[in-house]
DNA sequence: ATGGTGGTCATACCA
């Protein structure tokens, strides 16, 4: 049995609860990072959670907005998240899983979206996009005590030509600017990481995890973008057996405009 | 150039 890991954007865990259990029921991993909780603390469906079988869930919330849990069948330590850029917006959770083969450092991120306009004199969503993608670059593979670490989440970025449906077409639209795409995949090299995603399936390939909301059609028309990410520490890379980018989610009942990302390990083989 | 659809929380704001 791989050891699986799971992020999804999820756009409000409560209204989503249905949705979320049926996954978890379906592919069963270890671990799942949400995004987009829009839930205060107080009112998260913990009992959910641990009557599937899922006894280590770890939230940081805010009434709204934003919120990231970190949901585990394995026990979870050294539990911390950062307030970037001082916003006091939660957007950040680090854990360390403890399986019985391995200890991984989970970094679980929502990066900000951005807003509309690409101009960080014009736009402060954006300025605020760039400052904390610079803040980001503290944030390195090093598993610490761990042995292994993973960052994962929506980074609100495609950075490939073939993470989005026309290169062309979104050079000056957020999320695929070189601006960004440059920011991210030079923070992501220089923590460390290795961009999982594209180990497994190659740049030439397209991938999506996100389809607007506003697009009618979207299984037809394709019009998506890859805004979710599985990073991970070098030595992961060999050990990486299965990536699934679960597209049917997006045609579920009441979908979130993301889709779940799992990565498998075969942690057991390394001994 | 514009508006298109959703979520939160009750009005605009955010994605």
């Amino acid at each position: 049995m791989p050891f699986t890991v799971a992020t999804w954007n999820i756009n409000s865990v409560r209204l989503r609860l249905p949705i979320v259990q049926s996954f978890l029921q379906r592919w069963q991993p270890d671990v799942l990072c949400l995004q987009e909780t829009k839930c205060p603390n107080d009112a998260f469906p913990m009992a959910a959670f641990h009557d599937l079988g899922y006894g280590h869930v770890e939230i940081h919330g805010q009434k709204g907005y934003h919120g990231v849990a970190t949901i585990s069948k394995h026990p979870l330590e050294e539990i911390e998240s950062r307030d970037f850029c001082a916003m006091g917006d939660t957007r950040h959770l680090d854990s360390i899983v403890r399986t019985p083969d391995r200890a991984v450092r989970i970094h679980n991120f929502y990066v900000p979206a951005g807003g509309d306009e690409p101009d960080p004199e014009k736009n402060p969503k954006f300025r605020h996009k760039l400052d904390f993608l610079d803040e980001m670059r503290a944030i390195s593979a090093d598993p610490g005590k761990a042995d292994s670490a993973l960052l994962v989440g929506d980074l609100n970025i495609a950075p490939l030509e073939t993470d989005v449906w026309s290169h062309k077409q979104l050079l000056r639209v957020v999320s695929h600017t070189p601006v960004e795409t440059e920011t991210l995949e030079d923070l992501r090299t220089a923590g460390g990481w290795s961009d999982l995603m594209r180990v497994a399936i190659p740049p030439e390939e397209k991938i999506f995890t996100w389809w607007s909301y506003r697009a009618r059609e979207w299984d037809i028309s394709d019009r998506g973008r890859r805004l979710d990410h599985i990073w991970g520490s070098p030595d992961l890379e060999p050990l990486l057996s299965d990536l699934t980018v679960v597209r049917e989610a997006r045609g579920w009942e009441k979908p979130s405009d993301h889709v779940p990302v799992i990565a498998g390990f075969a942690f057991n083989d390394a001994g």
